[in-house]
DNA sequence: TGTACATCAGTGAACGCGCGTTCACTGATGTAC
DNA sequence: TGTACATCAGTGAACGCGCGTTCACTGATGTAC
């Protein structure tokens, strides 16, 4: 095996490690010898490979989003009209994030080292996400320039995110989990109606 | 000075240093004895007035908490009608959100030892800021029943911090947070005529 | 008021552990002749 | 094919540091007589 394929399968076993010591301890209990451990490598080699945990972790949240975007696509295949699609792609989030908790999570837990930069490559993969709610937005409200599409598109993701978010916490006393998709339908359809308004329309 | 009374002013003390501390390095940068040195004590009288850190953290959210329901009271003030008074809150969130980032995060990042219960007097201030948004909101829609009443008034939270949240981190590019308060009365009035819908509506 | 004693808040050096990262070494693989 | 050598992925013991927590001690304060 070329030493170039011997590396990138090492990177594949680590990256998969990971995930899963993400998966069974969280985020804030990964440890480097676990990691290598679950991979059947050394310790030293990790460093061979990433140049830190952080650098690991970002590759690791790199794949839980195009992991993620499959799952939300997925979800939103087979609908007949956009505002129908909208919803299954917020049922799709929840339950990825629901299966899928601290590995979810650990895409908005994590924090690069004061001063080092997350990498562009993955900050377009977080706007590929988003590019995924503009479309069937766009169909539904074709009169929306890109720029205004996009921020909505944010905003639905957002508002999404923080119902998913709280309702499987521990925030919340109270029903908790059994009712979130009745929720998310409701809001995701409140906000079809009320996104094509202009922003500043008053109370 | 009596000794309940001076441990109860080294108490406060301990809260008002951890806070500035997490207010300078956020929660994941506290230490035991940046809070001691800060609040002008030794290292162990921290352990003589806390069970350990976590304790006092949940001290220092559970002031935050006060404090964030404080702020958004007053932002709801003076408004001529609830569905004005929500909107109201939700920019109060923000502004919260935006001039105490570190310390408002804390409250959803802290997790406590494994094992180890968050107080239930703890859990109660989290459902007190939930009953502040359920009164404007029941008179709007004096036909919710209560339980239906306090699952909306949590969505409309869920919805809002999410947006608040990802529209003052780093996740997106883009805009960003100039555009927030407009995205949140958007969603906010969304909701507010989505709320009354049946939880099954269909899309 | 003065003295002896008890209490206990407060101290901070030391403990102990966890864990990211390094680096001198090993041994498998590839190359030259 | 066989031999000597070079390369370099891979190893894991050791380093170094950070930090929560403890505990034997100190000294200020309060009490009894």
């Amino acid at each position: 095996m070329a030493s170039s394929e011997r590396r990138a399968k090492l990177k594949e076993r680590l990256v998969e490690a990971a995930t899963d010591c993400i998966r069974a301890n969280g985020l804030g209990g990964l440890r480097a010898r676990d990691i290598t451990t679950d991979a059947g490598c050394s310790l030293g080699a990790l460093y061979n490979v990433f140049a830190d945990i952080d650098d690991l972790v970002v590759h690791v949240n790199s794949q839980t989003l195009r992991h993620l975007r499959d799952v939300v696509d997925k979800a939103g295949q087979g609908t007949s009209s956009p505002s129908e699609q909208l919803v299954a792609l917020a049922i799709g989030y929840l339950n990825f994030a629901r299966s899928e908790t601290a590995v979810w999570m650990s895409l908005f837990e994590h924090r690069m080292p004061a001063g080092v930069l997350v990498p562009q490559w993955h900050l377009d993969e977080h706007a590929a996400l988003i590019e995924q709610i503009a479309e069937p937005l766009a169909a539904l409200h074709p009169e929306l320039e890109q720029a205004h599409l996009l921020r909505r598109a944010r905003t639905l993701f957002s508002a999404v995110h923080g119902v998913v978010l709280l309702g499987l916490g521990d925030w919340f006393v109270g029903p908790g989990a059994s009712a979130v998709e009745d929720e998310l339908r409701l809001i995701v359809n409140a906000m079809i109606s009320g996104l094509a308004a202009d922003s500043t329309m008053p109370a």
